[in-house]
DNA sequence: CGTCGTTTTGGACTCTGTCCAAACGCATCC
DNA sequence: GGATGCGTTTGGACAGAGTCCAAAACGACG
């Protein structure tokens, strides 16, 4: 398993660090979106010896090459996730809970952007906003949605 | 034009302060998308006496009845600017200017969504990223060869 | 195995945003 | 017009996020 960090690793050109196994093992590891602070924060309760900046360094690496994305959840702190398929966010207004939302090719309603704008668009993401079936259900009355296992993270 | 920040003011049921209307008048008169200590060097600047956190109050207080929007453009600091029609971003990769780009349905538009993801979907912001003329201009062609869909796009 | 250049480290720093209690001032009522 | 009450502003301190810099450490390669 840790073979295969290294590997991918390798194959994008960057030097294989211990700090960069780690942090890179994690994110696959637990899934989701988290901050760096709170990459750091879990990886030095296990005990792993590591700096702040590098945490930094290495999702910003990770990120350059392609198997970290940077999900846009709005403006305030950056959330990584291990992932190498493009995909939108979803964003509870309550509880905060980033979900995955997979990009649909077919449908593009307002993707269309008025020429003059810009002059290269390489990608557009979306944030979709509501309340996630958890909070709604608290929210209205009792029924407790179920919790579709989703990738969560909280702030 | 004064008087027509306080009445807008009025009408949404907020009281008429000072800071609200400099903050309001401000937004609306130099336009374009600017945080919050934007604002308040900009207001220091010109010799207006006021609090940082009355800045954060104010925009808070503006773009809940709608005044002011929070320009989404990705982590880091908020960006607001005073608008009522709803519409989307494009950032430039190069300079990290933000514009404004018109939603084409007019109001909350492409809620899409698979369903199962979430129970209440109120709006979708999207982030359109890529190059302006600007940059695209003095970068000299030849450069952009390297962007050949590291990331992958369109919804 | 040694060298070279990339990474990591430690620490300090800036910038953004929030919290709290006390002072202020806008709207309302008399 | 003047007193009153409550929403706002203020000052200061604080937490969190991210960056900068020089020195030390370490991975890749010959």
């Amino acid at each position: 398993m840790t073979d295969a960090v290294v590997q991918r690793l390798r194959e994008k050109g960057l030097r294989v660090t211990r700090q960069r196994q780690v942090v890179y093992s994690l994110l696959r590891e637990i899934g989701g979106h988290h901050s760096a602070d709170e990459i750091l924060a879990i990886l030095v309760d296990r005990g792993e010896d590591i700096h702040r900046q590098s945490v930094y360094n290495v999702v910003g690496d990770l990120q350059q090459v392609g198997l970290v994305m940077c999900a846009d959840a709005g403006p305030g702190r950056a959330l990584y996730e291990a992932s190498d398929h493009w995909h939108h966010h979803f964003v509870c207004r309550v509880c905060q809970v980033v979900l995955d939302v997979p990009c649909i090719e077919g449908s593009k309603p307002c993707l269309e952007i008025p020429e003059g704008v810009a002059s290269v668009i390489d990608e557009a993401q979306v944030i979709f906003r509501g309340v996630c079936h958890g909070c709604a259900g608290t929210e209205t009355a009792g029924t407790m949605a179920t919790g579709t296992g989703a990738t969560g993270t909280q702030n």
